[in-house]
DNA sequence: CTATAACTCTCAA
DNA sequence: CTAACGTTGAGAGTTATAG
């Protein structure tokens, strides 16, 4: 039996969820921009038609913006997330096997089902999720994971396929010709770099990849990522499913400040607060964190400006989660590498060398009890943030919340509600 | 010399 | 009024370092 993959993804995703709360902004461009209201992350089509291109930083696109009546909003992850959760299931029940690979998309294995005739079973999908959740979504199908992403893009771009295209229905004659005009950056695993080493020996289309021999790859020095990618193109599946995610292997918690920063005090705060965020998610996991790394950059695209960027790795004492004992290195690392007399716009948090917490290696002079107390102390910490909203409790060093904002906060002026995940919100979405 | 760590590059959403 | 450009994670391959 041939395999038979599906890669479901959802159309403009940021957009669309706005839209689903938001009739008004049916019909309308509208861009989402990315943390700090930096740079556009997400267009509706109509934003796509006035060619506002993607990651465009939004303060040098504001003029052309306001006179076209574009309407930007900043990016509500909390809401989008919880869209994705609900989209997610509504698809897992089409298939007994879906990897979620990013918040907008997941793939759904469809081997076997063919008889259904998986045009109509992608529809199907697409009418489901639309009816249920009220987001659009776009289906791809192939032999692999590669060609169900290639799939998806031509289900896109290309009307006549109303939503759906399935490769595997497609004879080699009706393919082959459809490859030949795509271009080869559109491969999954084919980015900018590679697509211009491709170019320069002769390898313009996915059909030109796909007839690619091993051995000439070899010879240009390819890696075996890209034979692998070559293999998939040919309906030879080599990347599996994910059933469930594997666990991380490192955590990142960095952020741009809402306004440079100058002063010690100011960063120590934000080290805080992104240390303590990365605590939050290595407890989710269930692992403990072995090094941490901090570090601090000015802004680059301030050209004038004297730049500095430093970063310091620290070794923990013994691998923990616990939150003090994070910031306790982190904090020393800062001392470390801060340098007065720069303008910073970012700081970042990388716990590193991760393990799970059950079950793991103690070194022989550990401080177990300490340890357990710990442990504890953060589980009461994250369970009353859980039910209570997050930040009720917290560490003095992070310091106040809100009111008023530090300085070195990210800036989200057009913040829209949340409109699925907290109740308050609702009063402040009628009131609008 | 070998094993591992650290670092760089590339890609993806 | 002015200045204002994202975040997170992975894997492959290379280089540095320790033992």
């Amino acid at each position: 039996m041939t395999r038979a993959i599906a890669l479901v993804d959802g159309n403009n995703f940021y957009v669309s969820c706005q839209r689903v709360f938001d009739p008004k902004l049916e019909g309308r461009p509208v861009v989402v921009l990315s943390n700090n209201d930096g740079c556009v992350v997400a267009r509706s089509q109509e934003a796509r038609a006035l060619k506002i291109p993607m990651g465009a930083p939004w303060f040098q696109i504001e003029g052309l913006a306001r006179r076209h009546g574009i309407l930007a909003l900043s990016s509500n992850y909390t809401l989008y997330a919880d869209m994705s959760s609900r989209m997610m299931r509504i698809l897992g029940g089409f298939s007994p096997r879906q990897e979620i690979y990013s918040i907008d998309e997941c793939f759904l294995d469809l081997t076997g089902f063919q008889r259904l005739g998986l045009t109509d079973y992608g529809q199907r999908m697409r009418r489901t999720v639309k009816q249920q959740i009220g987001i659009p979504v776009c289906v791809g199908i192939g032999a692999s994971k590669t060609l169900a992403k290639l799939a998806n893009h031509c289900a896109k771009k290309r009307p006549i396929y109303e939503g759906v295209c399935d490769f595997t229905a497609m004879t080699p004659a009706v393919l082959a010709p459809l490859l030949g005009e795509i271009a080869v950056g559109e491969v999954w695993g084919i980015g900018g770099r590679l697509a211009e080493r491709l170019q320069a020996i002769g390898v313009r289309t996915v059909l030109d990849l796909q007839r690619c021999s091993p051995m000439r790859l070899r010879a240009a020095r390819f890696s075996v990522v890209v034979e692998r990618t070559v293999l998939e193109l040919n309906g030879a599946s080599c990347l599996e499913l994910e059933g469930c995610a594997p666990p991380k292997k490192q955590i990142m918690t960095s952020r741009s400040f809402g306004a440079p920063v100058t002063s010690l005090a100011e960063l120590t705060q934000a080290v805080i607060a992104y240390t303590t965020r990365a605590g939050e998610k290595l407890r989710r996991q269930g692992a403990v964190a072995g090094q941490i790394q901090v570090s601090i950059h000015t802004n680059p695209f301030q050209k004038g400006e004297p730049q500095y960027s430093q970063a310091v790795a620290l070794a923990l004492p013994s691998p923990s989660s616990d939150t003090r004992v994070l910031i306790k290195l982190a904090l020393a690392g800062l001392q470390r590498i801060y340098r007065p007399g720069f303008r910073y716009q970012k700081a970042g948090i990388l716990l590193d060398g991760l393990q799970p917490a059950q079950g793991r290696q103690r070194s022989l002079f550990e401080d177990v009890q300490g340890g357990q107390r710990g442990e504890r102390l953060m589980a009461v910490l994250d369970r009353v943030n859980q039910r209570m909203g997050s930040g009720t409790l917290r560490l003095l060093g992070e310091g106040p919340g809100t009111d008023p904002p530090p300085r070195w906060k990210t800036k989200a002026a057009r913040l829209t509600p949340c409109y699925t995940t907290r109740l308050a919100d609702l009063a402040v979405a009628k009131a609008c």
